[in-house]
RNA sequence: GGUGGGUUGGCCGAGAGGCGAGGCAACGGACUGCAAAUCCGUGUACACGGGUUCAAAUCCCGUACCCACCUCCA
């Protein structure tokens, strides 16, 4: 079974043809680093690192381009209100990103390009648009250029709307423009009311890039002119979508074979970027889940699929992880060590094949974990050390192996473990003495201890093997 | 006005003509001294109204409600 994805260009599931066999060339549109990075943003950090997970393990030498948008409106706005310089805020916010990455184990792109890096490369692209035809300088001497859309027939054709339909922009700066719907690609210097540390040379005078430009220009630099998967929020379907494919192809390149898009994630039904508070930040919602459980319940849901965030969808999520994690630590007692590199049933491989199906992957997963289950009664075997690599390994696919070393906690493992058999030591008495009341069948005896255990806010559990603890 | 997406059991969330994805919660049973965990079992779910079909949550027509985008929001 061939690997098939939804193509937003066609509307229908298309298997994956790579334009060279064996490889991969993947572009996501990035984050513009304007604020803190909350649920929704990440959403499509981790979508896109499965699909790069995916690939990868279908044996694609993957190419992996994500884009970091560091200068635009709102970061000039945003920075000019904190009194701070822009790229101050660009460079804060951007650190903040990775942070969230990290902490929901998304893989580093192969290259994360800023734009501001690539100012000579987009000036290339728009003066080979003006010598097409395809884009002007505005008449106004304001050092803007625009693409000119009715230059352009096929402009439109991502998202199957015609020129003449589209809404004329109200609201746009009509500065020069032959059409309302002709799109900026350079930016000339409002001199005054914008910083001289935003604004870069250029034949058009001094200015800053269009939004759309930089994608065009870094996409066609890191993977040609004709590369495979364009990736990002269904919101930049259009306009940022469609202008970057109508530049790019204005300019004589190809650009991408498949379109990808991720839902949205919504709060009371509406937009994060609307209605977030500070709840919803990743720093804040990590202080109440791990990113483990975080990136497993954004990984449940299909990536084309809406979702309502809610807390108790959140909990109900990590219950359920717990579920899979639990089967992989009882395993480990008594295999050791869980073998990396296990098979994925097929089940699973069924549903990544269908254009990621994570949900039908993960509910591939639960099966065998409730057949491992059984298996644990049994001890030691070779079914069961097969069925938890199995499911480490599928795991793994996913971004959410346990034993990955990327969940380890940073800094305080160390200080963690001796904690742990300080407290060991102390429980270990305690424990033996209720093993002794056991063994008399003094129950009132053995539950007074566990209680008193309780009381210090740890748990007992008696297993096969005998008792454990956790904390909480 | 244009272009898309959606409405599934108590909850989350898949599926896309025929056998009840999976998880959470609940209830019963097994196991356990009791718990916990685990396993087994228990559900007349597909917004509404028509239609096509031997068969519709799935296809068609209509209705209602919700959401997104329409020129710098993942």
């Amino acid at each position: 079974m061939t690997f098939r994805l939804y193509d937003t260009a066609t509307r229908e599931v298309r298997d994956f043809v790579p334009l060279e066999a064996g490889k991969a060339g993947l572009y996501v549109c990035g984050l513009t680093v304007q604020s803190e990075p909350h649920v929704g943003h990440v959403r499509s950090g981790v979508n896109f690192d499965v699909l790069q997970r995916w690939l990868r393990h279908l044996g694609y030498e993957v190419t992996f381009i994500r884009n970091i948008t560091d200068i635009d409106d709102k970061i000039l706005i945003k920075s000019s209100e904190q009194g701070r310089p822009w790229y101050n805020l660009a460079y804060a916010m951007h650190r903040e990103l990775d942070r969230a990455y990290d902490a929901l184990n998304v893989a580093p792109p192969t290259y994360e390009p800023a734009a501001t890096g690539h100012v000579p490369e987009m000036i290339e692209l728009i003066t080979e648009l003006i010598i097409r035809g395809h884009a002007y300088p505005a008449e106004d001497g304001s050092g803007d250029v625009y693409f000119d859309v009715r230059s352009w027939p096929s402009y439109g054709e991502l998202t199957h709307q015609g020129v003449d339909d589209m809404e004329p922009a109200a609201d746009a700066d009509p500065r020069g423009k032959r059409d309302p719907r002709d799109f900026a690609l350079w930016k000339g210097q409002k001199l005054g009311s914008e910083p001289d540390t935003a604004a870069w040379p250029s034949p058009w005078g001094r200015g800053r890039p269009g939004w759309h430009i930089e994608c065009s220009a870094m996409a066609g630099k890191y993977l040609g002119a004709a590369f495979d998967i364009h990736g990002g929020g269904v919101d930049l379907r259009f306009p940022h979508h469609e202008n970057e494919q109508a530049q790019s192809r204005a300019a004589g390149r190809p650009f991408a074979t498949y379109w990808m898009h991720n839902a949205w994630i919504t709060t009371a039904g509406e937009k994060m970027s609307k209605s977030l508070g500070n709840s919803l930040t990743i720093p804040a919602v990590l202080d109440q889940y791990r990113g483990i459980e975080l990136r497993y319940y954004l990984v449940a849901a299909h990536y084309r699929s809406h979702v309502e965030f809610s807390f108790e969808a959140l909990d109900e999520a990590a219950v359920g992880f717990r579920r899979m994690e639990a089967f992989l630590e009882r395993a480990a007692e008594l295999l050791g060590e869980i073998p990396g590199g296990g098979t994925l049933c097929a089940e699973f491989v069924e549903a990544m094949d269908n254009d990621l199906g994570t949900p039908g992957a993960v509910a591939a997963i639960h099966d065998v974990v409730r057949e491992g289950n059984k298996l644990i009664a049994g001890g030691d075997s070779a079914a069961l050390r097969g069925n938890a690599a199995s499911v480490r390994a599928m795991l793994d696919v996913l971004g959410l192996d346990p034993q990955d070393s990327a969940w380890a906690s940073t800094g305080s493992a160390g200080e963690d473990d001796k904690l742990k058999s300080a407290v060991d030591a102390l429980v270990a008495g305690l424990l033996e003495e209720r093993a002794q009341a056991r063994e008399a069948k003094d129950w009132a005896r053995a539950d007074a201890i566990r209680d008193q255990i309780k009381q210090a806010g740890i748990e007992v559990t008696d297993t096969p093997t005998g008792p454990t603890w956790t904390v909480n």
